[in-house]
DNA sequence: CATATTAATGCAACTTAGTTGCAATAGCAA
DNA sequence: TTGCTATTGCAACTAAGTTGCATTAATATG
């Protein structure tokens, strides 16, 4: 889990300020127990009385996923992209559709073995996937 | 590969009526050999010389989504729906980075034990995965 | 064939999610 | 304190899809 000030300190090292927009925007994505949307972000900081704009909000996160400090989801049920801040490792989503809560999963040693084998088969390299699985978490089941 | 003449036939005897642009669009689902937008499919439905009009194109998709005719895909790198003849079996994509081309690939008995370890581990009920591999195909590495 | 019923269509206006140009503002190094 | 320029806000725009409503056309029936 990324903290905070490394954040900040990398991007003031890059000579991109640190402006309150910023801090803020970092500071929800981060707090964010589930990947969070560009409109619940800037609904976020306007309840925290910090002066935002949906123009900033998409303009940032664009930045920060330049930067790789932020990763944007399309879950496949849903129109609207989110957003969540990377850790380390490349991971998967659990989405209960009961309660919309998104779990995370990592299973990725497995799946390597799948693109091994569409290599071998059919001649495709995989270098990127994304898969999600929608079903129901133990509490809703 | 479901014929042109069962699908017609079945939906003849659901009460609903075989009009031109519902032929056409189904006859172009069929033919399209990679999954086809909405504004792809009235483009080849003009070329066509079918009248036609994206109202009609989005309500119809709708209309043989809901018949389990087509199923819709939502490319994680587009913005734009896509969709394709329902065959028999569940199946993914190897989507093409370098032409764009899309393949299917089978490999849902091996998802299955995931899922099973995924209930096991977190009591999450997984009842339906969306997974796409991007990549290079063999003619493009 | 003629005709009634109603499924399907076309148009225009609308919505949602995101983008762009440009002038104004504000971090921050000096 | 000031200058440079990164960042912001606004309004107008775009892309993808949706909706209401009046009109048209498949098709069942006589
Ligand atoms: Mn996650
Ligand atoms: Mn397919
Ligand atoms: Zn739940
Ligand atoms: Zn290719």
């Amino acid at each position: 889990m990324k903290a905070l000030a490394d954040i900040l300190a990398e991007l003031s090292k890059g000579g991109f300020r640190i402006t309150r927009a910023r801090r803020s925007m970092i500071e929800v994505l981060i707090g964010s127990r589930l990947p969070i949307s560009a409109e619940g972000l800037l609904a976020s900081l306007i309840k925290q009385k910090v002066p935002a704009n949906k123009t900033t909000v998409y303009r940032e996160l664009t930045f920060l996923k330049e930067r790789r400090i932020v990763q944007e989801i399309q879950f496949l049920h849903e129109r609207v992209k989110r957003y969540e801040v990377v850790f380390g490792s490349h991971h998967h989503h659990l989405i209960c559709m009961g309660c919309k809560s998104v779990e995370d999963v990592e299973l990725d040693g497995e799946l390597e073995k799948y693109e091994r084998d569409i290599m071998k088969s059919r001649g495709f390299k995989v270098l990127n996937h994304a898969l999600e699985f929608m079903g129901l978490c133990e509490a809703c089941r």
